[in-house]
DNA sequence: GGAAAGCGCAACCAATAGGTTGCATTTGTT
DNA sequence: AACAAATGCAACCTATTGGTTGCGCTTTCC
């Protein structure tokens, strides 16, 4: 069997996760900050934000199980830098969706031109 | 002033609520159902979920609060259809967050090769 | 060596989300 | 008129989420 899935099992994937990271102000804001291309530290994100380290390294946590952001260690500070392929599969299944819609658009105009 | 709004305020606009509506297994799934083009009741949409009429319409109401879907009374039935302006819009979000990475691996880039 | 910066872990708490049940209401059918 | 179908509304329950505080460990700096 090939490794490369269907485009039916595309749409199966686990992309729920991906939303729900998504879902939050706070993530969102993380988010616009790392993508810009630079890493930051736990500290470095927090300031600012109005909540406390731990709160922010939860969101980070989120948002790094499901890919969109990955740390790594340096020295006493841990860096966090920005994933973008979670968010390119989440644009793919949008993509899907409006595909899907406007087929169905034009199926009826189709219909209707009968 | 300008009714268009500018792409920095577009960036701000409120599309947590709409991620987050995104965000559930079974919302997805409804919407799976709905943009395929035809409108279906309540009770339709609720057959072979394995969940209570209830829940299926709390969660239709969570997707109408964020303008993915919308009802309408037909008789004594509630039809619910798909709407694709704020899947597109998120869409946009998505892609704005693409670029802002793109363009700091291009910079990373030619900043490397001086 | 000692202080401070940066984190991780765990317990805890309040609010929200997802789900259910029960009942009333409106509409369609015979 | 009587019954069934489709829905709305409200109360309720439980699990999850977002947040805090407290403490201990490692790394850096003087």
């Amino acid at each position: 069997m090939s490794q490369r899935r269907s485009r039916r099992a595309a749409k199966r994937r686990p992309r729920v996760p991906v939303f729900a990271a998504l879902g939050d102000e706070v993530r969102l804001s993380l988010i616009a900050k790392l993508c810009a291309g630079q890493p930051y530290s736990i500290s470095q994100l927090t300031e600012g934000t109005g909540l406390t380290r731990q709160a922010i390294t939860k969101h980070l946590r989120v948002l790094e199980s499901v890919g969109i952001v990955h740390g790594v260690h340096r020295g006493r500070e841990s860096l966090f830098e920005f994933d973008p392929k979670p968010m390119e599969e989440t644009k793919k299944y949008l993509n899907f969706v409006s595909e899907q819609w406007d087929q169905a658009l034009s199926k009826l105009k189709s219909f209707l031109e009968d």
